[in-house]
DNA sequence: CGCTTTTGACCTGCGC
DNA sequence: GCGCAGGTCAAAAGCG
């Protein structure tokens, strides 16, 4: 099984969630496949994106998760539009939830000297917000990903027994890409990993698949425990 | 020595 | 206005 959430974070905001069956995955570990790509319209007509239903058994995982993930996005919902029938999924048994979700402010002064340090931060802030990409990862994919993060930050997560952890890119100064990972409270096994902004660089080749997973899955175990 | 992780402090947004 | 929660900063410590 994997579940799929592509956040478009343009003026207009596109959420859409999916839920699919990977029977690969499924029939090994449980452990949800790394799925996710930039949403482009024309994915409506995937036939991926109509082809795969779930079984009883999923579901119950997937609505989880869906839950949390609508947990995730919770600050978007005073201007979301939900047209969801993850609650209620349709006989096909699809889960296809679309938000429409509406950013605060444009950062049109990001660049002004005048600018307090801190508004600078918010408007960086606000302007990263604009691109995101949830994934749902089993715990080895959500670290190798083929960037190299350097951890910035962690937080106890109200509602959550674990913490989240924030990472920024490392591999390029300046590049404004950003990761936070949060182990999923329904399933431990499963990680949600929301990426902001883009990198402004190509990934480093001998990054791939190494970093930095190790450290960064004991670190959180450790502080799990 | 340089890079990464840890962690407390600080800041902002939001709800009441 | 206040308190809370989430996100980031930055100094100190750890590690190879």
């Amino acid at each position: 099984m994997s579940l799929q959430l592509h956040v478009l974070m343009d003026w207009d905001l596109q959420a859409i969630v999916r839920g699919c069956t990977n029977t690969t995955h499924h029939q090994t570990d449980n452990i949800l496949s790394l799925n996710y790509f930039h949403f482009c319209p024309q994915q409506e007509d995937d036939p991926l994106f109509k082809s795969h239903h779930f079984s009883s058994e999923t579901e119950t995982t997937t609505l989880n998760l869906d839950d949390e993930l609508e947990e995730l996005y919770k600050p978007f919902y005073p201007t979301a539009e939900t047209t969801s029938t993850s609650h209620h999924p349709s006989p096909a048994h699809e889960v296809n939830k679309v938000l429409h979700l509406k950013p605060s402010d444009h950062p049109n002064d990001l660049n002004d000297p005048s600018a307090s340090k801190c508004k600078r931060r918010f408007r960086k802030k606000n302007e990263e917000k604009n691109k995101r990409v949830v994934k749902v990862v089993g715990e080895e994919e959500g670290y190798s990903d083929g960037w190299a993060w350097r951890k910035y930050g962690q937080k106890p997560i109200k509602g959550s027994e674990y913490p989240r952890s924030y990472y920024r890119c490392s591999s390029c100064k300046g590049c404004l890409a950003r990761k936070r990972v949060q182990r999923s409270h329904s399933d431990p096994q499963v990680f949600i990993v929301t990426y902001t902004a883009e990198h402004t660089h190509p990934p480093h080749p001998h990054i791939s698949h190494h970093t930095p997973t190790k450290n960064m899955v004991e670190s959180l175990l450790d502080k799990e425990n």
